[in-house]
DNA sequence: GCTTGAGGTTCACGTAACGTCAACGCTTAG
DNA sequence: CTAAGCGTTGACGTTACGTGAACCTCAAGC
């Protein structure tokens, strides 16, 4: 018989330890002073303390751990268990090293362009959107700028409408002449007033943008110039994290041009991806 | 400008997160209310938030993402804790590799020996430790067991004695002759009274045993037959999880025989390792 | 018998990054 | 006028595995 002292010195654990595996049902002393309250373990008992430790170390909570040894569990459910264990861990395994990925094209983006700030590119999961929009062919995308402008006119100034979006409906965007969807989102899908709206020579119609699972979006500040330049770095870094390309990229202006250059517009490329 | 609702949504992150990086200064919105406390931010700060984003996703911590972002940090420290965090990375891939190694080897364990239940190796640090004790050749193990019984007898009662312990000099365990240390550990190392002590025609002598930085101990229930076949299975064990003996192994033993055959004792055995 | 060290219990804290719930204020639409 | 809806703060919960401190009791050696 040992006390928890000594039984912690052997085992080399802390007596606290001790204490707390007998709180929660993990290992009790074979024996406890009904009038003092000491512990009193056994030299058997060490070999089952052994067992527990074993079984952590091998990244067992302790609960599944007590369930397994109080609870006698069979070889069967253990191995189960360890089989478990095994595929979370090769689980981890694979998306840290996907992290470490992203760490390398980081630092290779880092690396590469001095001055120009690596882009940020967050990957989220994106709902259906209702929208009013309008198709258009335009030779360029300042036209589209210049549409954009058109439909915010257009359109009442009270209504819940939310970004403005562009969707490139080439894949391929060609210098001569652009196929664009140009409209505007809804915030609220309840409202059933906008079946049809008239601007002129185009119209807008209702429709509704799929949900996409994984959409890689990124923030640009700037001009034509500078979105179109995100575009290109998003295909470099797709490239690099082993993604690619599964749908139609989006640009959503989260802010207007206050200049005529629009210099100062802020907006969100979104481009569906796939892994690679 | 967006309300905490509007840009949540749009960056498909929750409010409360918002609120709660307001709160520990990591993006702060770019204007407070006074009045009613509301918080609005610019489309200007949706890069900010990405870049938050990614950072975390990369692994660093909010607290580094802040001295990275709020204390503007150079490009070199970035580059240093991105490197930093890659390194930690890899090593805790390579200790989840082990882990596996471990698991495999455990479940090998189970599904060889089906009623023999594996061993439970774990590894700890010993320290040095006090001794009282002497060395021998003898013709087996047998004859060890003997030597201990007639120690215990030689000994006072009432001294701070700890373990009995058996140490193998010879790596080789050889059925003709073994050359073993026989002894017991001191508990209090002040004890000053103890340099020789004379039982017959053995001497103990005072000795220090060396401290250990990677033990390998196993317990063992049963006589000296399940001894033995305990060491050869921590060779099997050793070379199943990468590790090579390094040194003299040592037996405790932690209860002593009862009876003739010692059928009910308890050892430990301790193998001092090495990563292979 | 006294001191001392080892034992005991109980409460609290600590991490990391939020989620959840309660209570309450402000504004607007019906 | 009132209820809905969004905003606020604050406190507590979560997960897993313990550690630390405060305070009390008890066994044992001198």
């Amino acid at each position: 018989m040992f006390t928890v002292g000594e039984f912690a010195q052997l085992a080399r654990v802390s007596k606290r330890l001790l204490r707390y595996y007998d709180e929660i049902d993990l290992l009790k002393p074979a024996h406890t002073d009904s009038a003092t309250g000491y512990r009193y373990y056994t030299a058997e008992q060490m070999a089952h303390l052994n067992r527990i430790l074993v079984l952590k170390d091998l990244g067992l909570s302790l609960d599944q751990i007590r369930r397994m040894l109080v609870d006698r569990v069979s070889t069967d459910e253990l191995q189960g268990m360890l089989l478990l264990k095994k595929a979370e861990i090769e689980q981890m395994l694979r998306s840290e090293l996907q992290r470490i990925r992203k760490i390398e094209a980081r630092l290779h983006a880092i690396h590469s362009m001095e001055e120009d700030q690596p882009l940020d590119v967050v990957i989220k999961q994106i709902p259906s959107q209702q929208a009013l929009s309008v198709h258009a062919v335009l030779p360029s995308f300042t036209d589209a700028l210049a549409m954009h402008r058109l439909i915010q006119h257009a359109l009442p100034a009270r209504g819940d409408y939310g970004l403005s979006f562009t969707i490139c409906r080439d894949a391929e965007i060609i210098d001569q002449n652009l196929i664009l969807e140009i409209g505007k989102l809804i915030d609220t899908p309840k409202s059933s007033h906008t079946p049809v709206r008239v601007s002129e020579s185009v119209k807008l119609s209702l429709r509704e943008l799929p949900a996409v699972e994984a959409m890689a979006t990124t923030i640009v500040t700037g001009g034509l110039d500078v979105i179109h330049a995100g575009y290109s770095k998003m295909g470099l870094w797709a490239q690099a994290n082993g993604y690619h390309l599964s749908g139609m990229p989006r640009e959503m202006m989260l802010k207007a041009a206050a200049t005529p250059d629009g210099s100062d517009l802020v907006t969100e490329i979104q481009f569906p991806v796939e892994q690679a």
